[in-house]
DNA sequence: TGGATAGGTTAGCGTACGCTAACGCATTTA
DNA sequence: TAAATGCGTTAGCGTACGCTAACCTATCCA
């Protein structure tokens, strides 16, 4: 079963996800930004869907893809879980050693 | 080249990165939490220890990892330029929706 | 009606990846 | 000194993944 950590592990579905962001493209839209072929975009586009991170709304030839808010929400729940307090603890611990150094 | 998204596209990898904040450990000790062997473990932290996010420090027959401050500070910067303002708009629209059904 | 455009589908390829098994090297303990 | 323990290294295996090429369907326009 796919998880959504599969999602963003990949560089290109990564942008798309960002390009989503700015509103809903048609697949040739978004195909303009990749060094890939259509196909390899739509089937990442199809990957996103079955995820349930974005949808698509059909128009004519076109189909417009867009993110759901609830899918983006369960990615950002997913980093939250991720990041435990231990690990932001480390970079403010990072971030004062950085700062001394810049003092000495 | 190895970059930190490769990092936590491993299941593996993510929960060694989260056992890690909780303090240094062993090989031996982080290999109880998982069902791979001791080597594909060593191997997960050799390959955080090159990308830079953890290091190790000898101490007789012992090998102690723990995470590098500012590797983890990497990371989060990482999860922060993905994360847009876009996408995080699209999470409080999430929450709208969810709000509504629930007083519906 | 015929070509052009948008996009999904599928087979197949190359390759990267996670893992195990087996071994080697220190270091500690009996 | 011999056995045991902790850990790294390497070869090789199976598999999943991203991609392309080729084809098909549906819609639009001349």
């Amino acid at each position: 079963m796919a998880d959504l950590w599969e999602v963003i592990s990949d560089p290109n579905r990564r942008q798309l996800v960002q390009l989503l962001g700015q509103g809903e493209k048609t697949v040739t839209e978004l195909s303009v930004h990749f060094p890939v072929s259509r196909s390899a975009i739509s089937q990442h586009l199809l990957f996103l869907v079955e995820v349930g991170l974005i949808r698509a709304r059909k128009e004519g030839r076109n189909r417009y893809y867009s993110l759901k808010p609830e899918g983006v929400s369960k990615l950002q729940g997913m980093f939250e879980r991720f990041w435990t307090n231990e690990l932001d603890l480390l970079v403010t611990e990072a971030k004062e050693i950085h700062h001394n150094k810049g003092e000495m």
